[in-house]
DNA sequence: ATGGAATATTCTGCATACAGCATGCAGTGC
DNA sequence: GCACTGCATGCTGTATGCAGAATATTCCAT
């Protein structure tokens, strides 16, 4: 759940020299795996093969078993005794009872940023708020998601607790991989949009309760929206 | 996050032979590191060192390795590239954080339990709880202490999300190391159980607001209890 | 032909070996 | 006397080797 830190260690750091960023093979593969498993490189249910997985990629088993324990944690993959990882599968149930946790982060997250989130971050949303409208005008439906992601992101982050944004980070993965499923109508869509724009305004208001309501009842009309796509 | 299952795979299980628990070592190892850390025997801040702890476990470094990475996406350890692992140290605005979203957590399980929660489950949560006045009365701090987590957990449960229990579990367990410090006076200590007994009576109505708002006032009361000690 | 047992093979789990990076110390130049 | 460089040591990161478990295969019996 927590991301690894990769950090500089810049021993003598002269002036502003960008101390240049260090990352362990463990570290990489996290990420790349979370990736394939996403993507569905790495089908649902099926069993992940040290020995071919880690010639593939060119690494050796150590490296590659590391990073799947890190995944395991976070709940993308499961550990079988003596049988290895398997990805995770998620069933209906596991969907929902993970949206309705992140249902109730992000009410939470909206609360908090409506308190504590400056001026600057709030511009900041707003900004990202319009580049998607731009990106709906013209279509783009995937920019149109990432924006999405990012705006729910950006609120979360907001709220300044650091465990609150790994948690929602994590769910948030875990169900990237169901969400991008969700290609929905033109109506449908729309009324995605129309909800975006009551956020906005009510987080522009620092209105507590509507954000935390509008956030929510967005995350429930998404679901419902793509619910049938699973 | 989430525990790995130790799954007892019986190849050819033969009527009710129970299928012996096997663990795997980096399993077990992830338990005892991460009772070594709440316990205190890894202080916070201090280095891990891979040889030394491995030698004295008994274990080589491979196993080791695997269960710090999977600690580390638990968020009780982190990982400093080509440094090894550092035991996390928790900021006061940390616990503030995790806190927060603990609080969240139970106020939606709170209401989740009255929904969905059996009468058994409930009639559980009171026997569990008539035990803990039982150690209240006697003194029996440790025993109550126990009690007392059992009772929050088997309201989580009561919940029957997995996702809300996984991650509940993950911050209770990382608040423990602080919680355990909480040794408030007699005074304090009556006001707790009296939000307990609150709780339990709002559960039995299946009164979820008074139930949720219960738990949320609860968890903020501990924490200003034991505040000081940290 | 089919079910089952014995065997062969493959893969996981753990240990060990080796390479590269970090750190502390001594030596040298200013 | 001070700072910087170069070396030695120790630890992490990765690869490989080996033993045991799980699975696939084959062969025999029915």
């Amino acid at each position: 759940m927590v991301r690894m830190n990769s950090v500089n260690v810049g021993a003598g750091d002269v002036s502003s020299v960008a101390p240049l960023q260090r990352t362990a093979l463990h570290d990489t593969l996290v990420n790349h795996l979370r990736d394939m498993i996403i993507e569905g490189n790495l089908a649902p249910g099926s069993r992940i093969h040290e020995g071919h997985l880690g010639e593939q990629l060119g690494v050796s088993r150590t490296p590659l078993r590391e990073a799947i324990k890190y995944l395991a944690s976070e709940g993308l993959v499961e550990l079988v005794p003596s049988r290895g990882a398997v990805v995770k599968r998620f069933s209906p149930k596991d969907v929902e009872d993970m949206l309705t946790v992140l249902q109730s982060m992000e009410e939470l997250a909206g609360r908090l940023a409506c308190e504590v989130g400056s001026a600057e971050e709030i511009a900041h949303v707003r900004a990202l708020h319009d580049e998607m409208l731009d990106k709906y005008r013209s279509g783009d439906r995937l920019n149109y998601y990432k924006l999405n992601q990012a705006i729910h992101t950006a609120i979360v982050q907001m709220a300044h607790n650091a465990t609150l944004s790994n948690m929602h980070t994590t769910l948030q993965t875990r169900l990237k991989r169901i969400r991008f499923v969700g290609h929905e109508g033109p109506e449908k869509w729309a009324a995605a949009v129309a909800e975006h724009e009551e956020m906005i305004v009510a987080l522009e208001q620092r209105n507590k309760p509507a954000l935390s309501e509008a956030l929510g009842r967005h995350l429930k009309n998404a679901w419902e929206r793509v619910k049938d796509g699973v």
